[in-house]
DNA sequence: TATGAATGAGCTTTCATTCAT
DNA sequence: GATGAATGAAAGCTCATTCAT
């Protein structure tokens, strides 16, 4: 496995309070859920992995579970929620020619963010719909964006857009996330990794384009 | 449960070949699979709720997995193709005033498939990113879509809309599985149902306007 | 292990509910429980011993515990109870020549009970002190014995023994359980197994001396 | 817990050879292995409840069944013997009116040191039947109890009292055996605790009565 | 075809014990 | 002397699967 940043970042919070051996032990659950998901991942594959006896994995967890919430926990506290915003606030202050420059910069950044992430995001993913504790984390920490700056940047839309009430940045990220889901995700072979610039810029034209006629403004 | 029709199709497609014992199988298997997880669901717990014997679900399907890959194959060829097709024929042969209107019609079409079709998404998604079977059932059966009507009925929008040589269909299809994949599997508690008319009228304004200004034809 | 005939009774009881290795796990619990006390008894034995799979125990009962309790509640219920009023009619429907000679006859009959009971015993007094279950089902029986017949049998001594209102069967109870529960269980090497008739015929004198001169009449 | 005199001597024995913190181990052992028995108690409970760290009861003990014998022999040693025959060279030196008064106070004293004996007893009781050396220690202690001293006081009994040869002792012990093991171990529920002093005298007549007619001299 | 007792490998977890610090 | 991370054997238990009925 790679070296993940996200991952090395969960660990180095944690430094004076667990061995190297439990960062081991973290580590491998991390890639071998990844891999295989939570529940086709015994315990015994872990520690063999982690080259720990199966038991020190029950000193800092005391059930699998714990272990998978944990990593869970921290993924989206220490790590997703980071990535989600990562680069945010550096976008949100720059100036951009128009709304499109802004997409399209804001979706390079959520792709490069992507490509290392998505181990980090299939552990989340398929733990979601059977983990109602994993929800709950979630979605904590998704009211935690900052949405309404977001929103701001993309100009008061609300009544220009003729979008209606409908929350504008909703539309953004629902879209951003079918694009990075279906690629990243679920169905990779789909999509020629030759031509992403190409599918990014069209993707940002086009949202651009559906949030309406733009004010004459600095974005 | 609800009696899925896209469950009772898949039955009576086998009717001559299975008993009412093995029907009840399938039909606890789909429902647990889609409730708890392919793995973290039982033989036993199968057997029971069909109220058969344990020993019964390995008169038809050698093993587990076989059992899941059945009704994985079973459910991307005989219920995810026709549904995911359903109503695109007439919706490409019928006239509506112009392209949003479209897209809205596709997309309350789309969202009425989904109401039933969600333990049936459950089941698939949860097994892409470990089964590699399924991917290639899932992609043989992606190939197959009417993709091409799709584009022509949008419109030979490629010169005119400026997005490049990028499927114009991809990106819909991209918006619509972000609406779609976010609203029923991930993190239905963001979006509230009530709003779910104004959001999807919404959205496709937003895809309509994306696509760029449009011929002046019928569409 | 003999074939003790009360193992054998609860057994025939579940004749057509379980199967011969079922009654093998029962039959290898009971003994090894008594032979080496629950807590120290290994599921991994108990199969061995029985000559099944370890899984096999757990089809019939879910936990070890459960097992245990099973074992404990049909042997109170099945076993301890019979045995414990075995031949109490039959004594106290003989005429007597006095107290004496009855009490004498009781305690012969509860001591050859005891001879293939101790198991049994065993395996009850060990879990007395630490499990609740055991104790309440052992109370619920207790309260079921033919006391008050027993107390009509040892004479209306409650004025002329003097005794006060203290339950007269109670001491007769307490000291037979002494006798039984020191020789049998706890210190057999203090009392020789030689002497045992004379031991028994001094505590039948004792005993039936303690409570008091007789009235004149048959007992 | 309360501060068991018997075990603070116990401690205090040992008072230069261990540390506090050696002390807090076999104090914990003590409550639970009385509490939940020996089997079902881990040694991380003890030092848990001790606390101390995991390894530190192994560098007076080298196992965990050192603990126990360590514990039973002393008690055994320390404690029980003691306790037994505490205050019956008292008992033994006093003039009684007769011999219900001396049995009287003999079984008050009994039941006094069981007040604060349980635990100790329901340590030795389960271990009995299962640890061979906890028997023989108790053997050689049980040896060198004055019987014979005992069997004075009450009175050259044997003749007179028609028991034969049988140890009149004994029949006492049995008896006040099966009375304390009752009441405070087995099934306390079944002796109401307000009754005691009533039940208490009502034995020591019955005991007294069942020695047999009393040699006119003073006890 | 259907059953469900039986299997035994493998699961998660606990345990007494070791040992470097 | 004290710690507690680490161990690995063994515990209780679950599992998919087999097979005699």
């Amino acid at each position: 496995m790679e070296e993940y940043s996200w991952l090395k970042n969960i660990l180095e919070q944690e430094i004076d309070r667990i061995t190297d051996k439990q960062k081991a032990i973290i580590k491998s659950a991390v890639e071998l859920f990844s891999e295989k998901g939570y529940a086709a991942t015994s315990t015994r594959e872990i520690a063999k992995k982690a080259g720990v006896a199966e038991g020190s994995i029950f000193k800092l967890f005391p059930t699998k579970k714990d272990l998978m919430l944990w990593i869970t926990e921290r993924i989206i506290d220490t790590a997703l929620f980071p990535m989600v915003t990562s680069g945010i606030s550096e976008l949100l202050e720059k100036n951009f020619k128009n709304r499109e420059e802004f997409l399209s910069a804001f979706l390079q950044n959520r792709m490069a963010l992507m490509q290392e992430g998505v181990p980090l995001f299939k552990i989340i993913i398929q733990e979601i719909p059977f983990q109602p504790e994993v929800r709950v984390m979630l979605l904590e920490q998704f009211n935690k964006l900052p949405f309404n700056m977001l929103a701001e940047k993309l100009g008061a839309m609300e009544t220009q857009s003729g979008l209606g009430e409908t929350d504008t940045v909703k539309i953004i990220i629902t879209c951003i996330t079918g694009f990075l889901f279906l690629r990243n995700i679920m169905l990779p072979e789909l999509f020629p990794k030759s031509r992403i610039k190409e599918d990014a810029a069209a993707l940002a034209r086009f949202m651009s384009r559906g949030l309406g006629s733009e004010k004459e403004r600095d974005l």
